[in-house]
DNA sequence: CATGAATGAGGCTTCATTCAT
DNA sequence: GATGAATGAAGCCTCATTCAT
C-alpha cells in the first residue's frame, strides 16, 4: 500500500505540475498577447515570458490558435459568468442594464490583459472575438425590446440600439482601461447618464 | 515638330498608364485588405487582385505598410473634407450631431472598402488607424462640450460621452455596411433618436 | 541623287548617333563601375548616367556581362598596345623592364576608372580580369628569362619573380592612384631602384 | 541528484551540438567561400554545405555578411598571433622580412581557404579585407623604414616599397596557393633573393 | 531607335512547428 | 515531461531583362 500511495502522489505532483506550467504559460501568453497584439507575438515569447522552452508551448497548447482560442474563449466564460450571475437578479430591464454595465466594467477591471485582447483596439479582431461579441450583442438586444415592450424604454429598432449600446460600452471601456486615476464610479455614472437620458435636455411645456 | 509631338505623345501616354496601374493597385488593394485585413494580405495577392505582377507593386508603393497608410491617410481625408463642410454649416450642437452622424454613414456607404479596412472591426488596429480615430473622438468631444455649456444638451463629462458616442456611430456603422437592405434613414433615425433622447422613457409629473 | 545621298546622310547621321549613345554608355559605366564595383552597379544606374533610359542599354549591349567584357578588353587591348609599341623599341631587358613600369603607370594615369575596374581592389575579380593578368604575367616572365639568359638579370625563378613584380606593380599603381600628390616620377623611380637592386645594402669585398 | 545531472548532461550535450554546428557552418563557409566568393556564394549553398537547413544558419549569424567578417577577422587574428610571435624574435630588419615572408606562406598554406577569402583575388574586396591589408603594409613600412635607419636596407621611400613588398607577396602566394608541387622553400628562396637583391647583376668594377 | 513600365526568377529572412535527446 | 536545436514553407524585396508603345 505505501507503495501504491507514493505512486499516487507521484502522480498527484505531476499533475499539479502539469496545471502549474499551463498556467504559467496562459499567464504570459496573456502579458505578452495584451502588449504586442496576436501577430507580434512569437511562440518564443510566450514560452520565454513563462520560463520555459519553446517545445514545452506545444506539450500543451497545439498551435498559437488555440492557446488564443482558449483565451478568448475563457474570457467569454469569466463574462458570461458574471453576466449570468445578474441575470437571475431582478428583471428591471433598467436595473439590468445598469448591471450590465457595471458588469463589464469590473470584468476589464479585472481581466485587464485579457480584455485588451478579446475587445481591445491594438489587436486583430478574431473571429472567435467576433462572435464573443455577437453573443454579448444579441444579450442586449433582448434586454432591450423587453424593456420597450413593458413600455420602460423608448420605442425603437432593438437591433440597431443594441449595437449602438454595446459600442459605446466596448469604446468608453477600452479607453477607460489605458488611463489612470478615471474612478469607475464616475465613469458609469456618466454613461449611463447618456445612455438612458441621451444627450438632449427636454424641455417641458409650462 | 511631327517627332516632338509624338514624343509627347509617348510621355502623357506612358503616364496615363503609370496613372492607371496605381489606380489599379489601389482598388484592388481596397478589395483584398477589407477581404482579409492587413496581416492575410499578401503582396502577391494585392498585384493579382490588380492583374500584375509582384516587381510591378514596387515600382508603386516601397512596402506594404506604405500603401495602408496612404489608403488610410486617404481615407481620413475624404472622411474630413465631408466634416469640415458641415462645420461650416450652422452651428447648432444639434443639428451638428445630426450632420455629423449622417455624414459618418454616407461615407461609409461610398467607401465601403476603406471604411472597413481603416474603422471596420476584423482588421488589425493600426497606429494610423488609431490616430485617425482619436482626431474624430476630439472633434466630437469639442461639439458636445460647445452643446452643453449652451444649455443644449445634458451636463456631463464630455470626454466619457465622446468616447461613447463615437462607439456607438461606429459599431453602429461597422453592422450597418454588412447588412442588405437595411434602410440607411431608417438606422440614423434610430440611432439619433437613441442619442438624443435615451433609453428611458422620461415620466412626467402631474 | 538626291535623295539617295540625303538618305545617305540620315544614315551616317544615324550610325554617328549610334556610335555616341554607345560611347555615352561606355563612359557612364567606367565612372559608376568604378565607384561602386560590378555587383553594387545597376543597370538602371549606368542608363542614368548615360543620359538614356533603361532599355537602350540593352540596344547595345545585350547584357551587364557584356558590358564589363568589353570594358576589360577596352582595357586591356589599350594596356596592350602600349606595351607593343615599347617591345618594339630596344631589346634591353632593363629598359624593357623600366618601360613596362612606367607603361603600366602611365596607363593607369590615363585610364583612371578602367584600371580601378579591372585591376583594382574593391571590385569582384572576374574571370575576364584574371586572364588579362595572367597575360600580362607570361610578358613579363618572358622578360625576365631572357634577362636571366643575357646575363643582366640575376638568375632565379621567372615565374616566381613574374608574379612578384606584377604583384608590387598592380599593389603600387593601385595605391598610388589614390593617392593625391604624389608624383609619378618619384613613385616609378622608387619602385624600378626596389625591383632592380632590392632591399639589401650589398657590402663590397675590399 | 541523478535528475540534475541528467539535466545538466542534457545541457552539455545541447552545448556542444552547438558548438559543433556552429563548426560546420564555419568549415562550409570557408569552403563554399573560397570556391565562389561572397557574391556568388548563396545562404542556401553554405547550409547546403553544412548539411543543415537554411533556418539553421540564421541561429548562428544574423546575416551573410556578419558570418563573413566572423571569418575575416578570425583570419586577421590568426595571421596577427603567428606575426606578433617572430616581432618578439631579433630585431635584424633582414632576419624580420624573411620571418614575415615565410610566416605569410606558412598562413596561406595552413589555411588555404581562408587565406584566398580574405586575400585572394576572384573574391570581392570588402572593406574589413582591405582594412586588414592596410594594417599589414603598414607593418612592414615600419620595418623597413627601421632597416634603412640601420643602414641595412638601401635608402628608398618606405611608403612605396612596403606597398611593393606586400604586393608581391599577396600575388605570389596567392599564385602558389594554386600550384600544385611547388615546393614553399623554392618560393620563398626565390621571392627574397628577389626582393633582397633586385633584378640587376651589380658590376663590380676592377 | 528610344522609352520606361512591367516582369518574375531568385535571394534573404522569419518563425510556427517538429523531433532527437 | 522538458528541452532547444533544427526545419523549411512562406513572405518580402531586388533588379536584370523584356516588350508594348
Amino acid at each position: 500500500m505505501s507503495e501504491k500511495s507514493s505512486v499516487n502522489g507521484a502522480v498527484l505532483r505531476a499533475q499539479r505540475r502539469r496545471k502549474q506550467t499551463r498556467q504559467d504559460l496562459l499567464t504570459a501568453a496573456r502579458r505578452v498577447l495584451s502588449r504586442h497584439g496576436f501577430h507580434r507575438t512569437k511562440i518564443i515569447d510566450i514560452a520565454g515570458e513563462a520560463g520555459v522552452a519553446v517545445g514545452t508551448f506545444y506539450l500543451y497548447y497545439p498551435t498559437k490558435q488555440a492557446l488564443f482560442l482558449e483565451m478568448v474563449e475563457d474570457a467569454v466564460r469569466l463574462l458570461k459568468a458574471d453576466i449570468d450571475r445578474l441575470e437571475s437578479s431582478g428583471a428591471d430591464p433598467i436595473q439590468r442594464a445598469r448591471a450590465g454595465c457595471e458588469t463589464f466594467f469590473r470584468f476589464a477591471q479585472e481581466n485587464r490583459d485579457l480584455f485588451r485582447i478579446v475587445f481591445g483596439h491594438g489587436v486583430t479582431f478574431h473571429g472567435v472575438a467576433r462572435r464573443a461579441q455577437e453573443l454579448f450583442v444579441s444579450g442586449v438586444a433582448a434586454n432591450l425590446a423587453a424593456g420597450m415592450r413593458a413600455g420602460v424604454f423608448r420605442p425603437n429598432r432593438p437591433d440597431v440600439v443594441a449595437q449602438a449600446f454595446t459600442g459605446m460600452l466596448l469604446q468608453v471601456v477600452s479607453w477607460w482601461i489605458e488611463q489612470e486615476n478615471v474612478p469607475l464610479s464616475e465613469v458609469t455614472e456618466s454613461l449611463l447618464e447618456f445612455a438612458f437620458h441621451g444627450l438632449v435636455v427636454e424641455r417641458r411645456l409650462p
